[in-house]
DNA sequence: CCCGATGTTCGATT
DNA sequence: AAATCGAACATCGG
């Protein structure tokens, strides 16, 4: 489900995370934990701080002073700040209690979402490319890298290791906003600096509408605006 | 009831 | 280098 501006939309209802501390975790899935064992979580992250919450492409990044807590929600995933426990908890994964007697749930259906946990974010930045919101991404940067590459441009801009954040809804939208068919061959695209403005104006506009997609996209409690967006199918694949 | 599709990513294979 | 496929999993709709 989420693409960039839902995660950014869940980075920001998070934000009051910052300078709370972990008391303890409750995990009720094996497979939350990507790149470590699960059973590990609480000597590792037990007693420490949110220093900040951020977010690059669709990972979100909490850092917990030398250590860095990496969520991806992929297809259902979702995260939630509440002053209470669940009623339902078939589709709760994983339990953060906080010192202010908060919690921080993560639960997800189809278990495809977890987190990782790095002491730094080297290997996320080797994984994926630039973020769209980043100063380095500019119109000569699109423009150099689309001439370098040769292939389909909604393939390209589906590649993470390339752009990272953009994902099937938004880049038709952004690919029809442009005008431009998602079968277009990077290296011949004319239009870089219209592209690189559909991108930024989409996510810009999508972020404003808290990130709602075709679906409704719930965050908080699931009592947060929910609106559907009109979008260009013509695009999808 | 069964089959296919669903916003993501990863790895193997051509 | 680029494209294709299948897998991870649960749910929903035709």
């Amino acid at each position: 489900m989420p693409e960039l501006p839902e995660v950014e939309t869940v980075v920001r209802s998070l934000k009051s995370l910052k300078n709370k501390k972990i008391v303890r975790i409750k995990y009720y899935s094996e497979k939350v934990a990507y790149n470590f064992q699960i059973s590990k979580i609480n000597k590792i992250l037990k007693g420490r701080t949110f220093k900040s919450i951020s977010r690059k492409g669709k990972y979100i990044i909490f850092n917990l002073k030398e250590k860095y807590l990496i969520c991806h929600l992929r297809m259902t995933g979702y995260l939630y700040l509440s002053k209470t426990l669940p009623i339902k908890k078939n589709h709760i994964r994983c339990i953060f209690l906080l010192d202010d007697n908060q919690f921080l749930i993560f639960g997800d259906i189809r278990k495809f979402g977890g987190f990782y946990l790095y002491n730094n974010l080297n290997e996320l930045n080797s994984k994926i490319g630039i973020d769209p919101f980043n100063i380095m991404f500019t119109e000569s940067w699109l423009e150099n890298n689309l001439s370098t590459k040769k292939r389909m441009i909604k393939h390209l801009l589906l590649d993470q290791k390339f752009i990272c954040g953009l994902g099937n809804i938004y880049i038709d939208e952004i690919l029809w906003k442009t005008q431009v068919s998602p079968k277009t061959l990077s290296h011949s695209i004319t239009s870089s600096k219209n592209l690189y403005n559909s991108i930024l104006s989409i996510l810009n506009d999508s972020i404003k509408f808290h990130g709602t997609t075709i679906m409704n996209f719930k965050f908080g409690m699931g009592l947060g605006i929910m609106k559907t967006k009109i979008i260009s199918k013509q695009y999808l694949i």
